[in-house]
DNA sequence: GCCGTTTTCGGCCCGACTGTTTTCAGTCG
């Protein structure tokens, strides 16, 4: 087990001791052991492990240090084990619902017998929690709509989560044999911040073997449809994945059309009828063709004679046509071009440049996209560094030289650091003593050439209720950069909120602004804040926003950023990770800010070693 | 469960907010 896998157990031994009521000292004690184990590099942990020698490190002790080897040596802990089966699984999941902690679950299991959500709802609509005491009327309907929202939210995943079940589907898609093209269509394709199920469309020459794949995968836990072109399966996580199999000749109809959005596709169709055309998910045919009369004098539809088409076409060789498919290819009025393979030239045949899938939100890219006006959207490659991220000096799970070592294996020019100041206790946030300890970390750091990756010292400083920062200036001028974020007093109302975070970015040392919203995606709401007002005033002081990169904010939202870019709003896609694997989330900051129309000329950290640092020396005049 | 120029027991970490209270416990960041 690795050092953060070890972190992670004891730190779940601090939650299920929690559970139970068990000295909060003592779960303080697994917590801090926890912290303390990340804040040692993992060959140092090998070492101590080895020499026996984990109790010299503060927070670790007997106890501790005897669990740890256990789980290093076995990854497995006896006494973790055992805990989890006295533990009822139930019990755990109710910490999801906001406004129950440890205290209230137990005492709605010491007292009413409560054991999971479903009995929690009963005794909610009943009216015996409210009577409870330490409960009232309030709690209880905060809890039964924490259940509410929890449900909601059911439906719907993170694309960060999809796309890590998504991407080895694809790949095992199209190492199978008679498989010609395999992609995953749907919001996940458009890289929209969360997705409903996954779709993925396959063009084969066999389907059997394909359904069959799908439908045994290990990760199924159900399979619900199970067809001659389709099967759908859930998996355990209660995610969705449909796959259709369609001809070759159809794939590219059928990916635009599993790609969507429902606008987007509703404007390319009415595009097609404005040409004579008509466009579905089977192809693309003359309108006038749309309805046919059969021989026999019946009428069938164009989806009917292409089912048709896609039945016979199965059974014979890719090459072989019939006269009559032969005849229909050819009865083109010439306008949609010969052969539609690719979607590229499903835009083509339609006048327009390629839509990237991010883009087809039916948002005005296929007007941009008949101009010619698509922008040449940013891609992952663009990246030379990224700013705001978090190490073991606060709540991060990684060593600064590590987070560094992750980052030049990824081939940055740069990496820049920016744990939490002083108010955030929660988040171990530093006194201006331990980020100056850091400054000087990082300043030998890059004197000693360890690593090819350039550092940058920096702070994720809050912005004090009142819109004051966390630091004196006199401390802030020392860094390189200052990431200001809001990480307490969310209820505030939106005029305070907005007037509170425009006074942080008039602070001259406010060099880019935090997750404007504070949301998490599927677990809290925004608090309240006038995007369009902090918008202005960051253009107006010359303050970036940050596009958090976090899998979970992805914040500012991307439906903000076409326009604040066109008004010259500068943009920095930050991971803001707590672990060296948390830097590849920008890879769901660059999903956003291509559905935002970002260029790589939008986003700060596009730009060469030289040029970030003369952007910030400008900052600092 | 950890720690100790507090050394073997007694303390261990901050502040706002909410809802339940009538002085405070629980939750959250």
């Amino acid at each position: 087990m690795t050092k953060n896998d070890i972190a992670g157990v004891l730190e779940e031994i601090g939650t299920l001791l929690e559970l139970k009521g068990e000295n909060p000292f003592k779960v303080r004690a697994y917590q801090a052991g926890a912290r303390a184990l990340e804040g040692i590099e993992e060959a140092e942990l090998v070492r101590l492990v080895k020499e026996e020698q984990l109790q010299t490190v503060k927070g670790i002790g007997e106890a501790l240090a005897q669990k740890i080897t256990e789980l290093h040596a076995t990854g497995r802990l006896e006494f973790y084990e055992k805990l989890k089966t006295s533990i009822e699984p139930g019990l755990v999941e109710m910490l999801q619902i906001p406004g129950l902690g440890p205290k209230k679950i137990k005492a709605l299991h010491d007292r009413l017998s409560i054991a999971d959500i479903a009995a929690l709802t009963k005794a909610c609509q009943a009216g015996s929690v409210a009577e409870l005491e330490g409960f009232g009327e309030k709690t209880q309907e905060k809890i039964l709509a924490g259940i509410k929202n929890r449900e909601a939210y059911g439906r719907r995943h993170l694309w960060w989560e999809a796309w890590e079940i998504a991407e080895p589907m694809v790949a095992g898609l199209r190492a199978l044999p008679g498989v010609i093209h395999a992609e995953a269509a749907g919001s996940l394709r458009r890289g929209l911040e969360t997705v409903g199920d996954l779709d993925f469309i396959v063009a084969a020459k066999k389907i059997e073997p394909v359904v069959e794949w799908f439908t045994t995968l290990p990760q199924v836990k159900e399979v619900t449809a199970k067809g001659e072109t389709k099967a759908s399966v859930r998996f355990e996580s209660g995610l969705q994945a449909d796959l259709r199999i369609v001809p070759e000749e159809q794939f590219a109809f059928a990916l635009h059309h599993f790609t969507g959005s429902k606008d987007h596709n509703v404007q390319m169709r009415q595009r097609a009828l404005a040409r004579g055309l008509s466009l579905s998910e089977w192809g693309l045919v003359p309108e006038a063709d749309r309805e046919l009369t059969t021989e026999d004098g019946g009428r069938k539809t164009v989806k009917a004679v292409v089912a048709e088409r896609t039945l016979s076409s199965k059974d014979q060789a890719p090459t072989s046509k019939s006269g009559k498919d032969g005849e229909k290819e050819k009865k083109g009025d010439g306008r949609q071009g010969s052969v539609v393979g690719t979607e590229k030239e499903l835009f083509k045949a339609l006048g327009l440049h390629f839509i990237p899938p991010e883009l087809r939100e039916g948002l005005g890219e296929i007007e941009a996209a008949d101009q010619g006006e698509l922008p040449r959207l940013i891609e992952l490659a663009d990246l030379r560094g990224a700013f705001h991220n978090h190490t073991t000096a606060s709540d991060g799970r990684n060593t600064l030289a590590e987070m560094v070592g992750a980052a030049e294996a990824l081939g940055w020019e740069y990496l820049g650091f920016a744990d939490h100041s002083k108010s955030s206790f929660q988040a171990n946030g530093l006194s201006e003593e331990r980020l100056f300890a850091q400054v000087d970390e990082i300043h030998a750091l890059n004197a000693a050439r360890r690593f090819k990756t350039h550092v940058f010292t920096g702070v994720e400083c809050d912005i004090l209720t009142d819109g004051r920062l966390d630091y004196e200036d006199a401390v802030l001028a020392k860094l390189d950069y200052v990431v200001a974020s809001v990480h307490n007093a969310f209820a505030q109302d939106e005029d305070k909120m907005t007037a509170r975070i425009i006074r942080a970015l008039e602070n001259p040392h406010t060099t880019m602004l935090g997750h404007l919203t504070g949301r998490l995606l599927l677990r809290r709401e925004s608090y309240h804040v006038n995007a369009v007002k902090v918008i202005d005033a960051a253009i107006a002081n010359r303050v970036i926003i940050e596009l958090n990169a976090s899998p979970w904010r992805l914040d500012m939202d991307w439906r903000h950023w076409r326009k604040a870019a066109e008004r010259g709003l500068l943009c920095s896609i930050n991971p803001d990770a707590h672990e060296t694997g948390g830097l590849a989330h920008v890879r769901a900051g660059i999903n956003a800010a291509r559905k935002g129309w970002l260029t790589s000329e939008n986003v700060l950290n596009t730009r060469s070693l030289a040029q970030v640092k003369k952007y910030f020396a400008g900052r600092k005049k």
